[in-house]
Parts: C-alpha cells; sequence; structure tokens
DNA sequence: CGATCTTACGGGATTCGTAAACATA
DNA sequence: TATGTTTACGAATCCCGTAAGATCG
C-alpha cells in the first residue's frame, strides 16, 4: 500500500487543528473519509502519528516528528506546480533571441518594449551578433530562435524568409549622388571613393559577388555601421547599406537613396531548430516577432 | 484538477525512458493508462512536456525544466515515508533513560547491551541522575521514562512500582558485625562509626526517618556510593546501601549483609508522562526494562 | 507496413457521504 | 449527556485494461 499526497494534506492538517472534525471541513471532506485518510497513512507508515483517546487530538512522538518532511514534501510539490503552472501562463520562463545587430538596434526595441509590457515575468537574452554566430547559437541551443541574412537549411534548422532587405546608398547631402536621377544603379558607384564593411558582413559579400573588389575605389574597410555613418558624414567617400541599418544614417548631413540592384534583394531568414519545439516564452515573442516585421524604410533624398 | 505523485512519477519515467511503451511498463501500467497518466499532468500544468510528434519522444523546453523540482518532490517524498518506516521497524529512532545511578551502572548495562543488539539503529541517551532530577527529565520531556526512588504521581506523570530494594550493611570484612548472627536489625548498626551518603540520597532519607541523626555514630558524609565503598573498606565506618548498589561493595575485604528494616522496602518506580505515549523506540525499551527487572541481590557474609 | 501514441468504452477498485455505533470527560 | 471518532454500507467516481483508430517514418 503506497502513501498518497492527499494522505500527508490530511496528516498536515490534523496536525494545526488537532481536530479531526475541522480539518475534515477545511479539506472539504466528511469526517469519515477524513479519518479514513489519516487511518490510511499510518497504515502504510505502520506507525500511529495521532493519539486520539482523549478529548484532544495529538500528535505521538513520531507524528510530531514526520512534520517537518511531510510539510517540506508538501510545498516542494506545491511549488513545482505552481512554477510550472507560472511557465504556462507566462508569467515566468526565459527567451533567447540572436538576430543581426542592424535588426537589434533599429527594430527590435519596439517590439521588445511590447513583449516585456505583455510578459514582464520573461527574461529576454538578446545576442546583437553577425549572421554566422546567430546559426551558431541556434545549432547550439544558447538562442530558440535566430533572424540572421543566410537561409540556413540543413537536418537541424529550418528557415523561412522573415523579410526582404534592399541596399541603399549614403552619402554626404552635397554629394553629386544625393540628387541624382532614379534609378541609382550599383555601376553608378563605382567611380566613388567607397568606404566597406568587413568581408564577414552579409553586405559586402553581397558587393563582392556583384564587384570585382578592384572595380571599386575602397577608401577603407571598417567593422561598425557607426564608423561607417562617421566617415560618409566626414565626406570621406559613399557607402551602400541594408535598408535595415538605415537609422544609422538619419542625420541632416546624410543622404540616403536606393539603389536598384541586379538579382534579388537581401532576405532576412527565421532561422530556428527542425526539431525541438519553441518554448512557450520562445513562441510567444517568436508570434510577436512575425506579426511586427520591419516595414520598408523610405530612402531620403536631400 | 489537481496533480498527483503518480503523474509525477509517470513522468520521471518517461523522461528517463523516452517512449510510452517501455515507461508503461516499467510502472506496471498498460500503455493508454500510463498515456493518460501524462496527459492529465500535462492538462493540469497546461503546458505540453514531452514532443511526440516523431518516432522518439522528446521532452519540450518545459518538460525538461520540470525535471529538478519534480525529482526533488519524488525523492523527498520516498525519503519521508522510509523515514518514518524504518522507525516503525525500529530501524531508527531514539529513546531517552533517567535512572538511578545504581541502575545506570549495575543493572542496565546488560539491558542496553540485549536492546542495543536487537535494535542497532536507535540511539538511547541514558541520565544518571538522582530520583528528583529523574522525575525532572520526565516532567521536561528530555527523558521518555524514568526509574527513580520516588512514587511521582501527578497530574502529569505516572508511577508504577518496577522492584523493590532492599538495604544492606557494608563493613569491613574483618568486622565483628560481618559475622553477627542473623538477623541484622537497624539498631544493631547504631554503636558503629558510620560513613553517611548525601541528605538528597534516597537511602539516607531513609534512614533519617528511622534514627535520629544525633543518635548515631557519624564519621562522615559523602555523595558517591564509590566513595563510601572506600570508605569502609579503609575501616573508617560500616555503612548501609541499596541492594542495587552492592556490586560496588563486591570487594574481597568488604563483607554485606542483609538488614532487617522497620516499615516497607524502598521501592523503586517507574515513572512516565501519563498525556503522551511513548514512542516505538522508547516503549521497546521500556518492555525490556520491565521483563529484565533487577533479581535481588544476595548478601555476602565473610 | 510497422511501430507508437491516442481515443473509446466496459468492468472493477477506490473513495465518498450518510447513518449508526462507540468512547470519553 | 455532549462532543468527537470509528464502523458500516450503498453510491458515485476514478482508474485501469482491451480494442479500435490515427499518425509518422
Amino acid at each position: 500500500m503506497a502513501a498518497s499526497l492527499r494522505q500527508l494534506r490530511a496528516y498536515a492538517l490534523l496536525l494545526q487543528e488537532r481536530n479531526f472534525t475541522r480539518a475534515a471541513a477545511a479539506m472539504h471532506l466528511s469526517q469519515p473519509a477524513f479519518s479514513a485518510l489519516i487511518g490510511g497513512l499510518e497504515e502504510t507508515l505502520g506507525v500511529r502519528l495521532f493519539d486520539r483517546s482523549k478529548r484532544h487530538v495529538a500528535p505521538t512522538v513520531e507524528g510530531a516528528d514526520f512534520e517537518p518532511a511531510a510539510r517540506r514534501v508538501l510545498t516542494e510539490f506545491d511549488s513545482a506546480i505552481a512554477g510550472m503552472h507560472d511557465r504556462a501562463t507566462l508569467r515566468r520562463g526565459r527567451v533567447s533571441l540572436a538576430l543581426l545587430p542592424s535588426l537589434a538596434a533599429g527594430w527590435l526595441p519596439g517590439v521588445l518594449a511590447r513583449y516585456r509590457a505583455l510578459y514582464p515575468g520573461i527574461a529576454v537574452d538578446v545576442a546583437d551578433v553577425l549572421s554566422e554566430p546567430c546559426i551558431e547559437r541556434v545549432m547550439t541551443m544558447q538562442a530558440d530562435f535566430a533572424l540572421a541574412a543566410v537561409r540556413a537549411e540543413t537536418p537541424e534548422l529550418q528557415a523561412q524568409v522573415f523579410c526582404a532587405d534592399d541596399f541603399h546608398l549614403v552619402c554626404r547631402a552635397d554629394h553629386p549622388l544625393a540628387k541624382a536621377p532614379e534609378p541609382i544603379r550599383l555601376r553608378d558607384l563605382a567611380a566613388w571613393p567607397f568606404i566597406h564593411l568587413s568581408r564577414t558582413s552579409s553586405v559586402r559579400q553581397y558587393l563582392d559577388a556583384a564587384f570585382r573588389p578592384q572595380a571599386m575605389d575602397t577608401v577603407m574597410e571598417v567593422d561598425q555601421l557607426a564608423t561607417v555613418m562617421g566617415m560618409v558624414r566626414a565626406g570621406l567617400g559613399i557607402s551602400v547599406v541594408p535598408a535595415l541599418a538605415l537609422f544609422h544614417f538619419e542625420q541632416p548631413e546624410i543622404a540616403t537613396r536606393p539603389v536598384r540592384l541586379p538579382g534579388l534583394a537581401r532576405r532576412i531568414y527565421l532561422v530556428r531548430r527542425r526539431d525541438r519545439s519553441l518554448s512557450l516564452a520562445a513562441q510567444a515573442l517568436h508570434d510577436m516577432v512575425l506579426a511586427e516585421r520591419p516595414v520598408p524604410v523610405r530612402s531620403r533624398r536631400r
């Protein structure tokens, strides 16, 4: 005969009430049914837990000594259930997201503000890294899902198009290209001093595929888009950046123009593991992220 | 709908088997019944704990995170039950006994040796103190029961006769009284130098009631029976001690003779609380103590 | 097609509540 | 006698196992 939690609850209740009738009422049970619970527990343990010889019920030595263990079990159980219930109702949890720095700085904050307002108990872990580390984090399960510029379709990963991201010219507002007639084509840029991003960036890889490097007038190569912005604003050169990064260049001295590109526009993919389902917290963020995809940004002519 | 321990066990089993059929078998349950346990747990928690889409069952993020809490609850529960079962079967426990030093040194060791052999897991706490502190310890529940020379019948305490304890003369083997004809009466001792115990001892109180103190030839007053023995052996005087303390005087140079006393013999009482039942460990010692009451010790004439 | 989980349903054990018996101060 | 626990018993519930259905590789 195995003991049950119900019996432990009856025991704990009787220990504080010291009266079968009241304890039974507290458990919404008839007194005989309650008595059977206590009796059953005593039988499975092989020990009498309460003396009910006299007017008031009193625990035996064994009955008193059992209290700490019994209460520990009950509270552990309840908190375990409550903890999972909190996760079920999104009052607790954790979600980790890996995404491109441009998305992380420009588009994500608004989404996360709404997410946190809805689910203040959920901890959010953001990794703002380039596409390759994004994918790597999903692979190693450091991130629940990622927004990256790589269509990572492997046995472990699945990818879906998240949004299209076209390229834009950035230059000083007083630069000739700032007022050149539409459409601006890639070859129109080749003559001008150019600020490149590092070779690991997806923009650069796209440009390297379109041009032979030596066909361009490369002024320098930097890692951060913010640095590109500074160089352009200083008149050191022009550059081409994805629409999602244009927020860096919303400055009076800088103009941005759409560039007509051969082939398809760059795409951002939502990448997640194929085998693992998302946690509830991750699923909620996933759904919100899809519902609030970035809207195309308009370039500005100066 | 409340969660049950059974569901937690099913969960823990499925987590390590990752297969409903095997886990069900391990629980001696049909697979559908097992499935219902998991389903019920998932419903009460409001979270899907396992993905069973593909060939093998895999825990969801929530399902994996639930493991530590669930296992903790299960092990706490099992150890709580096992702990009480150990106490029920006297494999564990504690008993504390208060008794007169003479009993503690002369009679108790043999009893405790048998008790410990039967119940090696039970810790025994012995207080070898005089009658008053014995009773005090039972009152304050520092001792489960006591063997003392006081019939402590109060609303809290009940006493039963444990054994009778008659008094014996102790003197040097070459003392005239060692070979005096039976019976030796108390008045036969008045003429000889006498070693008294302190006034708190029950022997002394008995003698003070029988004689006026000034009627005796008091040599000195000591606290310990072992000291009495040393004094007597040195020929400084004679004394009277309870039969239970005679083991101190089993020495070649010392003779012991029964003394015929007016009134009843001294009695040792077993004293316990009236309201509290004894713990199982205490009850076992209680029964053994009663079964092995001291047998009357024979005095020796030299 | 085979392995595996879920759904459907009848039978059996457990548990409940009412009523009566029993114990104690 | 009044309060409070145990016993007795019919009824509702819950849980299990068998069998059929659904799904995925």
